[in-house]
Parts: C-alpha cells; sequence; structure tokens
RNA sequence: CCCUGUGAAUC
C-alpha cells in the first residue's frame, strides 16, 4: 500500500486524474493517506466536486484532507467559502490556521490575515513567514522585521522574506549583507537581490547576480529582461529572452512590453507570434 | 507515505 500510495500522488502530480483514479481502486484497505492523496490529486488540478465525494466516503474526518480542500478553494478565490469550512471543521491544527492566513494575505486581505493570526493557539516558522510576508506586501515593514526577528531558526524562505522587506524599504545595503549572510540561497534569493539592485537603478550588479545565480527560472529571466528594457539596453534583454528556459509566456511578455515602451511595434509583434 | 509560507512581467 506503501507503494500504490507513491505511485497515486506520482499520477497526481502529472495531472493524470484517471490512471489515479486506477490505482485507488487496487487499493485493497484505503488508509486515510490513500484517501488524502486522492483528495489532494483531485484538488490540486482543478476538480473540486471530484474530491468531495471521497472525502464523504472516508471513514473518519481527517484534517489534512480538510486542510487540502481548504487549500483549494483558497487557490480559487473563493475565500468566503474557505472561511465557512475553516469555521465548521471539528478541528484545527497550524497548517489549518496557516493555509487560512496566506490565503487572506494573498488576496490582500491584511486585517484579516492578521487577525487569523492573533487567535492562533500555536505558531510555527511558516505562520511567522506568512504573516511577516503580509505586513511587508502591505507597507508595515516594521512590523515585518520584527516578527522575522522573533524566528528561532530562519529557513531560507523566512530569509527570502527578509532580504525582499529591506527591499520594499529601498536599504539596498542591508539587502546585500543578508544575502551574504543566508546560510542557503535558492532562485528566489538571487532573484529577490537582483530585484533589489533593479528597483535601485543598478542595472551592472542586477545582471552580475542574473549572471552569477546558478540556475535561471522564467521569473528571475524577466525581471532581468525588464531592467534591461527599461534602462535602455534593448540587446541585452534581447539576449535574456533568447536564453530564456522553455516555452515562457512570463519573458515573452516582458519582451513585447519590452519593444512597445520603446516604440518598435514590429518588433513587439513579429516576437508577440514567435 | 498526504495538506500550508517567499521572488516577477502584462506602460
Amino acid at each position: 500500500r506503501f507503494l500504490l500510495n507513491t505511485l497515486l500522488q506520482m499520477y497526481g502530480k502529472c495531472g493524470d486524474i484517471a490512471a489515479a483514479c486506477r490505482v485507488f481502486d487496487q487499493i485493497k484497505d484505503p488508509n486515510v493517506f490513500s484517501s488524502a492523496i486522492l483528495i489532494a490529486v483531485f484538488a490540486n488540478n482543478g476538480h473540486l466536486e471530484g474530491a468531495l465525494p471521497v472525502f464523504e466516503r472516508m471513514r473518519e474526518c481527517d484534517i489534512v484532507s480538510f486542510n487540502t480542500i481548504l487549500q483549494a478553494l483558497a487557490q480559487h478565490s473563493k475565500l468566503d467559502q474557505a472561511k465557512f469550512l475553516f469555521d465548521s471543521m471539528p478541528e484545527h491544527n497550524t497548517v489549518s490556521g496557516n493555509t487560512i492566513l496566506s490565503a487572506y494575505a494573498q488576496s490582500g486581505h491584511y486585517a484579516y490575515a492578521e487577525a487569523v493570526f492573533e487567535s492562533m493557539p500555536r505558531v510555527d516558522t511558516i505562520t511567522c513567514t506568512a504573516m511577516a510576508s503580509a505586513y511587508s506586501a502591505s507597507g508595515k515593514i516594521e512590523q515585518a522585521k520584527a516578527l522575522l526577528n522573533l524566528i528561532p531558526e530562519k529557513d531560507c524562505v523566512a530569509w527570502n522574506v527578509t532580504l525582499t522587506a529591506y527591499a520594499a524599504e529601498g536599504n539596498l545595503e542591508r539587502c546585500k549583507q543578508i544575502f551574504l549572510d543566508m546560510p542557503e540561497k535558492d532562485v528566489v534569493s538571487w532573484t529577490a537581490l537582483l530585484q533589489a539592485y533593479s528597483l535601485a537603478g543598478d542595472v551592472e550588479a542586477a545582471a552580475w547576480a542574473f549572471d552569477s545565480m546558478p540556475e535561471h527560472d522564467s521569473i528571475a529571466s524577466s525581471n532581468m529582461l525588464h531592467a534591461f528594457a527599461s534602462s535602455g539596453h534593448l540587446a541585452d534583454a534581447r539576449a535574456v529572452y533568447d536564453r530564456a528556459p522553455g516555452p515562457s509566456t512570463a519573458a515573452g511578455n516582458a519582451m513585447v512590453a519590452a519593444y512597445g515602451m520603446h516604440g518598435d511595434v514590429h518588433a513587439a509583434v513579429a516576437t508577440f507570434y514567435a
């Protein structure tokens, strides 16, 4: 059953719902994990209506599955339904609180996010990171920093949020310092640094960050592209576009916008259809 | 063995 659960999850990640269902039917005695994974398969592929029957058929209601559905509602911007589910769930754990807090934060309902935060009996690194990010996004930089300082062992994501909080403040020196001091860095850290340089108008430094990062994803590329284009380096922007990973609509959009900004309609149209 | 947090572009 271990193996079948894993297989189930793999099909789910590929978006193959039919195959996942066939695997589930072969499991003789599905446990909470099997059902929870199947629910996540439906929910993460945008088929909540398929998830609900599985949920109802489970012997005991599993809080993880409640959380999965909560998250699915949040991702489809059904915030009022998410809140209703949150209020009617038999119990909450930290993940439940984190999920509804983030849902509010990501939709710009910062006051609601804060209310959830204050009502949570227990918080973890994810709670504090999510709330700090909400403070930072709503311009309350001091509160964000204060909360981040309370995290005992910051992980990479918490450090990334710290970095962007200082970037939002325009404190480039502190950004560099934090970046150097971070124990682990990932693409997001590099991109946040790149963006901090770019906002400060230092395209050279942004380009340095871009060239130094171990891997480029579409967000890093479109940020770099935009930094070049908005400072008049159209040829450099084009070079980034040509090397951008995969069929990226993000980099494509940025490139079209870049040509548009420079009044080159023909190139913009050509890129659009490329 | 399952659920939650961080970086853009769309002048």
